[in-house]
DNA sequence: CGCGTAGTTGACACTATTCAATGTCTGTGG
DNA sequence: CCACAGACATTGAATAGTGTCAACTACGCG
């Protein structure tokens, strides 16, 4: 059921050195990476494969998951253009990824980077703080799960709002299952909480996957970042 | 109704390069670093603080945790002998650390230890891995929190019996509390899914901090490290 | 021995899940 | 342009699993 993974440079899953011909493009920490395209729902990489490459999303978004031997998935974080993912610091990837929908990334060799990063420190640097970020995020999820639905839901938006451009209604990208694999829900509980939500007049949906932050209430739930 | 913080060096919260008349320890990473003593419960940084210093276990135990505005707290992680804390990548700290018992620690500058790792190629891939290991901490527990009250418990004792001894029985460091607390359970529902777990003959429990591994079943759980 | 802390157990309330049905949107073909 | 299929989303009713509140027990320490 899942549309056939499309890349747009070569048939392989990764780039090259001989693809020279294509384009360039200004990648993560201002290196030189080479642009992809990845349908809704392809493959960008598997859990516990090498990770050889690192990743910059351009557009569209992409999910991390793990599946658990009950079938069921949970979704790691979901990246929006900008965002850096691959890069967890080990030589293997500790989740898959998938393309959300339609993406563009930037991919750059990881080893390269880290070549790099010995002798500039600034890059190292850079690196570091992609880490520490990385886990920060890994913590926000965390005091997630520990919350009821209504606050699960509300963290989640709360946090694509401020990834996104300010005061603008959010548009998401993911599936209401996206939405409940990454809070620990079922599809039910997450669609009951929207329509709850703006029952509550805390949000609007003009579509179901548009969202208007309505009320402040916002504020004064969960971490800030 | 916490114990009052006391450590066995000095006065101030941390060691100076002052006190070298202090006995020096083989620390994390082969680095030299300063032994210091945490009383049951007391402080050994505070969240947002400057991510100063490094830390190894010696003997006993630390949480990290966070307390969210409705006074609830998560705990992020329990370090046991041997595992290294405090070094989350970036320049201040994710959560807070105390002493859950009794414990003995090496310190070692963050700052001097990322100086080093810049011309040690060998240091540098330490830290990294030390990361990594911090990353594959927060999925697994993150994988935690989305499953039922036993299996969580279960997934608690199967990665505690892995980090200590092998085949022996498990001697808890941490009340009840620190154990909902890290599974976002209440401690009543521990309390009872420990006792039914033992009435299942998955564990015995021939005190409440010592816990035995019976049943295999323990294998078909969740993902194994 | 008695006190305080930690842990266990019970009854009940409440929240999220399950299972099932209905509704909505989008793209395709008539 | 409309009708239809398929995926996605919403809603409802019944149920299961945790949380809550309260009482009770066990253990360690003075």
């Amino acid at each position: 059921m899942q549309t056939q993974n499309t890349i747009s440079l070569e048939s392989s899953r990764h780039p090259t050195s001989i693809l020279t011909r294509q384009a360039r493009v200004e990648g993560p920490f201002g290196m030189i990476g080479m642009p992809m395209r990845f349908a809704r729902n392809s493959e960008i990489y598997g859990e516990d494969e090498a990770s050889e490459y690192l990743y910059q999303v351009v557009s569209g978004a992409v999910r991390t998951y793990k599946i658990l031997e009950d079938g069921r998935r949970q979704i790691g974080a979901f990246y929006l253009p900008g965002d850096i993912f691959g890069f967890e610091a080990g030589e293997t990837h500790i989740s898959s990824a998938e393309a959300v929908s339609e993406t563009r990334v930037i991919v750059v060799k990881r080893a390269a980077l880290m070549v790099r990063a010995t002798h500039e420190k600034d890059l190292a640097r850079q690196l570091w703080d992609a880490t520490a970020q990385e886990l920060r995020r890994f913590q926000e999820h965390l005091m997630l799960l520990i919350c009821s639905a209504e606050d699960r839901v509300i963290g989640f938006l709360h946090d694509m709002a401020h990834r996104t451009v300010k005061n603008a209604a959010i548009e998401l990208p993911m599936s209401r299952q996206d939405i409940a694999d990454y809070l620990g829900l079922t599809i039910e509980t997450v669609s009951r909480t929207f329509t709850q939500l703006e029952q509550n007049g805390v949000i609007s949906l003009p579509t179901s996957r548009r969202v208007e932050l309505r009320n402040r209430a916002m504020s004064n739930r969960i971490m800030a970042a």
